[in-house]
DNA sequence: AAGAATCATGTAAAGGTTTACATAGAGGCA
DNA sequence: TGCCTCTATGTAAACCTTTACATGATTCTT
């Protein structure tokens, strides 16, 4: 309410104040159009160029953007004018002109959250070296919030679109059927009952590999912390540690697979349960970070040395995962790259490709810390 | 002379060709420009709007942007066409008329740390409030990209900005004294050198307020770890430190204070030198968290037990002060705020108004964890 | 009842590009 | 020489809005 009443405010404002006195004035007296710019002094065109070159609009136009295509002293002579005049192109014009405005909007539920920060610089990284602007929208979840950042594909002030959320944003077909999707990526969640192209990491070889390093070290008795019948992440975790079981041969007990929700308080909890039933594993796999840390806290507060006692395995590789007593052995998110191949995934979709693949997956990679230690024997 | 000749023609052609092509039909099939747009399919314009409305876009323009200036019935019919055709206006269009895209770029030398995302999060959720974009740039405090980025505000693709760099985009300036700067606000750092305003926490407050907790809990010999000459938090934080002591009548002993550039390496190494020295406090009040983990390895390193043998003090909450052991009690920046606070100020710079501060500095908030305990009897 | 003021709407210009098409000059070739 | 091809450049339209100004219809004033 406070918002919407704050808008109004603001536009209503705006608009009645145009004609006031501007109060950014440029040091020269510049009549024409001058009453107009609220911000900036006006800034060179492209008429400014070819008058200062002696060309014409169009011939500015092709020396900056088909070098080729004009004669060298052509190009000299513009090139010139350019740097005399500090002329840079108008995004907004160029853009309304070719239909597109080289920019990507990012769907994130929570930006400032930790497992995302790092996608996201890939992301701008792969953007900016290919000259492509990104745009942030964080939803909250709040499916108002995501019908709002709609309007930037609608209105074409972003091309394409990166989904953080897992679920296409709210307001999408629904117009009747198959609307149109934009061109977009799904990133760290794929999204259900809709093809869009995936990339993220491979969660049942990653954990395959997870279980794998806790057998090679000697551990028979490993439970799963994080069952889940709706979180495809966590069922694809399971899957991989399930895997990596019936390799090496080991009977999975149903009693050593607890349910968790991937939070903190889940993993705490679901360590609690095992003690109080009394069936102990000598490992716990935790199907991520936040889990294996409230299992830690439980075991911590039992006072039982770790790793001694019982050894711990995250996945993510998220950022106190180093700090946490002891170090947590975790699998490493290649976030970085993510972002990368995610862009370069949607702007090659940009550029009228088809994806090759649906998805792509990449491999997590095992950071070996202090968390995990060989069983049984040294207890 | 060019122009004259230019527009003399213009003209005459102009109104001769503007009656034949005219594309009358709209609807099915349209073989113009279907070839041009590779990615969306032809979107509503005004006119279409217009059209169907029975007005003129004039009145559409209207209905939408200043409703109490067009009669009921008309905005009625317009609300409707709106409705059925899936208007939505083009944001480029509209900027390039306007002269402003209310878009705002935030510049960080690095979107990913974990001090910044909140920002981040305060910062996107206070300008999309506002009806603002928010535009990324990580520049990794590279020049190049730095100046790279210049060109969203000099080509209208935005309007403000907002810096965590701690000091003007490389570029800035170059043309011979002072060039104008964009309105923009400073965040995390203040910017030396510029008369920029700046929103981030009171720093020599919040420091203050450590101490006198530190104080309060009995202790009097308190190390400071983090001087330095050249960071200005450091120097504010310090100045807090000494401000506290002085209070209660603590002489103020060199000794007691160390050296650090706030890393947990510089943190771990002030504590390692204490103990070279022999001079030992019974509490370290740290610069920052990542200063005071350092410190806090130091120390479980040489297995005290902590809290009891020492106490800890951190500054600004960062994600893993909770998860560390002991948990670090600290002062908790208001990060959220700083940036929806910074926003709001950008976004009044932009309606014209002069700020009243140049800087706004807001209370850190003490957290008490397990990193502290009463000294000295005890042990 | 005539003129003034108000209101609702329309017309057209302007904002700064890119690019299809037109044009003019130069060079190649028969 | 006459014709064709190329190359370099210019012209003007199109992209889609917002808004100053004009217009015509109402209502208000005196």
């Amino acid at each position: 309410m406070y918002n919407v009443h704050a808008i109004g405010v603001a536009r209503f404002k705006g608009s009645a104040k145009r004609l006031a006195p501007r109060w950014v004035s440029k040091p020269d007296t510049r009549p024409r159009g001058a009453e107009r710019s609220v911000q900036h002094q006006k800034l060179a065109t492209i008429e400014d160029v070819a008058a200062l070159a002696g060309v014409s609009i169009a011939t500015v136009s092709r020396a900056i953007n088909e070098p080729t295509k004009v004669a060298d002293e052509t190009r000299r002579k513009v090139t010139e004018a350019v740097a005399k005049t500090g002329y840079t192109t108008n995004a907004m014009a160029r853009s309304l002109r070719m239909r597109r405005s080289n920019m990507i909007l990012i769907l994130a539920p929570d930006v400032g959250d930790p497992n995302f920060s790092n996608i996201l610089v890939g992301l701008e990284t792969e953007a900016s070296k290919r000259g492509y602007g990104v745009l942030i929208g964080n939803t909250q979840n709040d499916p108002a919030r995501e019908t709002d950042y709609l309007r930037f594909i609608s209105s074409n002030q972003a091309d394409g679109l990166i989904l953080f959320t897992g679920h296409l944003p709210y307001g999408f077909g629904h117009e009747g059927g198959e609307a149109r999707l934009p061109p977009m990526v799904a990133v760290n969640e794929p999204v259900a009952n809709a093809e869009v192209p995936f990339v993220g990491v491979d969660n049942f070889e990653g954990s395959r590999v997870a279980t794998e390093h806790l057998i090679s070290q000697g551990h028979r008795r490993i439970a799963f912390i994080g069952h889940s019948t709706s979180k495809a992440i966590n069922m694809l975790r399971e899957k991989g540690y399930r895997a990596a079981l019936q390799a090496a041969r080991i009977e999975v007990d149903p009693r050593m697979i607890l349910a968790g929700d991937g939070t903190t308080e889940s993993g705490r909890a679901a360590a609690e349960h095992m003690f109080v039933r009394d069936v102990l594993p000598s490992a716990f796999l935790c199907v991520n970070d936040a889990t294996a840390l409230g299992v830690i806290i439980s075991l911590n507060t039992r006072k039982y040395d770790l790793p001694r006692d019982f050894s711990i395995m995250g996945f993510d590789d998220i950022s106190f995962a180093s700090f946490v007593t002891p170090a947590l052995t975790t699998m490493k998110q290649p976030r970085l790259k993510i972002g990368e191949k995610a862009m370069d995934l949607l702007l090659a979709l940009l550029e009228g490709k088809r994806p090759a693949q649906p998805e792509v997956l990449l491999r997590a990679e095992l950071i070996v810390r202090n968390s995990v230690s060989r069983p049984g024997h040294e207890r």
